[in-house]
DNA sequence: TTAGTATATAACAATTTGCTTATATATACA
DNA sequence: TGTATATATAAGCAAATTGTTATATACTAA
């Protein structure tokens, strides 16, 4: 048995979380990277409510976590969490995607929000 | 990056594909033994249509593909299929589920049904 | 204190999912 | 040939998912 194994109900349902490409690409880039909601919000063009419950899933697994700074509430990968191992097998076979939040430099919109 | 690096979009969709409990079990069984539709019937308790179902989806994406022998269809994972590698490195992590297999056999079912 | 910004939550609509039952198709065998 | 078995597909339904808009909350700064 890996040091990674997990029980295959808890499998399923980190997969399904995963399954998602917002939610896929957050954590991808978290990995990496604290970002803000509203960094996502530009990321992938959709409302902002709609990040705060991709992001609220992700934390009720305990897979990220939230800390304010000031106006600001970033968002960061648990990586003391049960289900990282697992997740960062995965992450570990995507394609990086940093580029998006140098996309965001670029546009002066990673300096100005966060 | 990695010889298994895939698409995001892709892997999103892998992923959900994987994230529900009876395609995990079904890959992860299939990954080391090949089967037949009323054997999942029996090991998941679910309906008929129902496996068929989940087959189809796998069978549509190339992860699985069938072979008639006789009066049963058999399913067995496609290793060559592009979606391949990536997938294993999940299966890789999940505890292996071929007891599942084991008590069909104690009760007779593997056999008398394929 | 008031206005503005960042985020969360509630309520709702559209879509997708996963099951069921009913039925069609293909094979096996008496 | 006729009947039983194995599987696929169609249709219908309830639950889950994912987005939206409206609104509440918390912090910042004038």
């Amino acid at each position: 048995m890996l040091k990674t194994a997990i029980d295959l109900d808890r499998a399923a349902m980190i997969l399904k979380l995963l399954g998602d490409k917002t939610r896929l690409t957050m954590v991808k880039i978290l990995d990496n990277h604290d970002c803000c909601v509203c960094e996502f919000v530009e990321i992938f063009k959709v409302s902002q409510p709609s990040i705060s419950q991709h992001l609220r899933k992700l934390k009720d697994v305990g897979l990220v976590k939230e800390e304010r700074r000031g106006q600001w509430i970033f968002y960061s990968i648990n990586k003391n969490n049960e289900h990282y191992p697992f997740t960062l097998q995965v992450l570990n076979q995507l394609p990086d995607q940093d580029y998006k939040l140098r996309e965001l430099e670029e546009k002066g919109n990673r300096i100005t929000c966060c």
